[in-house]
DNA sequence: TTGACATATGTCGAATGTGACATATAGTTA
DNA sequence: TAACTATATGTCACATTCGACATATGTCAA
C-alpha cells in the first residue's frame, strides 16, 4: 500500500463500516511492523550466531553493508522479502521463517506495540 | 534484491564457494517462490470462505481488483508484505500467516519445487 | 443469444525499495 | 593519542511494486 492510511482513510469515506475498519487497519499495521522488527533482530541473532559482519552477509544476498544495517534495524525502507531472504541466506528454514513471523502465544501473553514500534509505520 | 539471481552470478564471480552458494541461492528463490504461492492461495481461500469479491477485499486494502486477482495468482509484481497485508486484512492472525509462511513439515514430507512454480521466479 | 457480474491480463505514471557510495559513529588494539 | 574494523545514517539514480484503468475472459441466469 502505497498512500498512507491515513489520507487513504480520510479521501472517499468507507463504504462499509469506518470505525471498525479503521481498527483493523490499525491492527494490521502493528501486526506488520510486529513482523519486520522480529524479522530484523532475528537476522542480527543469527549474524552474530554465524559470526559473520554485515559485509559478508551483504554479498550473501547480493546487497551492501549499509543495506544490510538498515535491515537490522527494521528502518522503514526494507521489505518484508529482503528480510526473509536474509534469513534463508543463512540458513534458515521456511518453518524457521514462520515461527519468527507468527509465534505460537504462550496462554495469556499478548504484548502490545511500543510508542517505538508505531514509529515504524508507513511514511 | 532488484537484478536477477543469473545475473548477479555471472557477474563478477563469487568471491567465496561459488558452487555451494549458488545452490544456497537458488534454494532460498525457491522457499520464497514457495512462500508466496501457499499465502496467494490462502488470499484465494479466506476470501472465498468470507464470501467476498475481488472488489471488496481490493478496498479493504485499499487497493485495486486487477491487483488483487494478482495477488491471488501469485504474479511477479506482487510484494509479500501485500500478500501479508490481505490475509491481515480478513481477519487472519500472524500465527496463522506465519504456519502459512513455514507449516511445521509431517515427517517426510518434503515437496520438490514444481516447474510452475519455478517459472515464477523473479525476472 | 444478451446482459450482468466476477475474475484475469496488460499497461502506465507514480510511489516505494534497492544497491552503492560517502560519511558518521562506535568499539578495539596498539 | 592514532589506526583499524564494524555498524549506522544520509543520499541518489535506478529497479520494482503500486493503484488505477481499460479490456479480455469466464460464468451464470433470463
Amino acid at each position: 500500500m502505497k498512500i498512507s492510511k491515513k489520507k487513504k482513510l480520510e479521501a472517499a469515506g468507507w463504504k462499509v463500516g469506518s470505525a471498525a475498519e479503521f481498527l483493523e487497519l490499525s491492527d494490521a499495521e502493528a501486526m506488520l511492523v510486529n513482523m519486520k522488527v522480529a524479522l530484523a533482530k532475528q537476522v542480527k541473532v543469527l549474524r552474530k550466531k554465524k559470526k559473520i559482519t554485515q559485509q559478508r552477509l551483504a554479498k550473501l544476498i547480493g546487497s551492501s553493508q549499509s543495506r544490510v544495517a538498515k535491515l537490522e534495524t527494521a528502518d522503514r525502507s526494507v521489505s518484508m522479502e529482503l528480510l526473509i531472504r536474509a534469513l534463508l541466506a543463512m540458513g534458515a528454514t521456511p518453518a524457521q521463517v514462520g515461527a519468527i513471523v507468527g509465534p505460537r502465544s504462550v496462554k495469556g501473553t499478548k504484548k502490545a506495540v511500543s510508542p517505538k514500534k508505531k514509529a515504524l509505520v508507513k511514511r
